[in-house]
DNA sequence: CGCGCGATTGAGTAATTTCAAATCTAGTGG
DNA sequence: CCACTAGATTTGAAATTACTCAATCGCGCG
């Protein structure tokens, strides 16, 4: 079940039996059912969770109801609400799941603590921030410079899974546009 | 003039003399006029570079001329063309000067080395990375959830001195408004 | 004085949203 | 197996927002 992580962790550093072991006795597991919340706006934000099976949304719904989502994260993901668990703040997302989750769950305080003491651990963190990084720095310049249609079209040409598993409202959702205008458009 | 390096890494990590050497030893100074192009779409990117005076900007131009403004940086910002220089791979970002410039350069390839052998640097490091992705993903809230002219009233809250080094005309890139919008609700 | 860049303004156009209604679909209980 | 319901998707039409193109304005500097 953690073998997951294991494998995740040593595509960027390689591990002996006793570190992954050691490190592993410094998360939790969490199981969630479809619908269930991992996050919820306002509360504080402990946990970091990497996804072992199941998928999930990271969202935030301003004042008039409208939903936009951050993220989503499936299996071999990292995923909480990081401006909160950085800075030690209240939640301003929610993150839910949509489906039936496993999560194996790292605290900031573990993190802190096993990034002190292994200099491995720290740099597979750093690896891993850095290229979340590139990728949010990706998605800014397809913001701005694409229109609804294409982001709709470079999304599904980058994950297309995703989309078998996602309604499609929630696409538009992370997309930033209407559900009406991308249905239109996902015809053709 | 590499004071200004110490205190923005000793904000997170405190150093010895001696340790700040040694790190300073992995740099280079680099200076620029206004105009100058640091970084060009095609190149090579095997910098990272840290500002010590002076303003520049990173920009994407897409096929139809169009530039699209990813990041500005000023004193004690980093600034390259992230995706190019953590993949090796060749920029697809122009970046220029918008002042006179002085950057310390820090080779991908010191980088690893430093990181390497100094759990500090890579604690400082991962910091550094993880701070910017928080940054970046409240960017990408911000594209999705407000309309051109909140969008700019947030910016001018939160980078008051940008205006007063940058045209507006940069602004606009940078939002993803064109200058007239912008122009149409700065009066109010 | 006049050039040149940045900013502004106006008018028409294109893209997207909103609101409303009609369809479609998957899962549930009878 | 079928009818029914809730959620998801699609479609239409009007309203909004922002864009483009073009012209004008303002100002600092040689």
């Amino acid at each position: 079940m953690s073998i997951a992580l294991r494998r995740h962790m040593e595509a960027i550093v390689p591990l002996t039996d006793a570190e992954f072991d050691h490190i592993l006795s410094y998360f939790t597991t969490k199981k969630l059912k479809k619908h269930q919340f991992l996050v919820q706006e306002g509360n504080e934000v402990l946990h970091e969770y990497f996804v072992v099976k199941g998928l999930l949304k990271a969202s935030y719904t301003n004042e008039t109801g409208k939903e936009h989502i951050l993220q989503f994260a499936m299996e071999d993901w990292w995923i909480t609400d990081y401006q909160a668990y950085v800075n030690q703040t209240k939640a301003t997302l929610n993150i839910d799941c949509l489906e039936e989750t496993t999560l194996l769950c790292f605290s900031a305080e573990n993190k802190k603590k096993l990034c002190a003491e292994s200099h491995k651990v720290e740099h597979f963190s750093r690896m891993k921030t850095t290229s979340g990084f590139v990728a949010l720095q990706q998605r800014i310049l397809t913001l701005l410079n694409n229109d609804a249609q294409s982001r709709y079209e470079l999304l599904l040409a980058q994950y297309p899974l995703l989309f078998q598993r996602v309604p499609k409202s929630l696409i538009a959702a992370y997309l930033g546009v209407s559900r009406e205008t991308l249905s239109r458009f996902s015809g053709k």
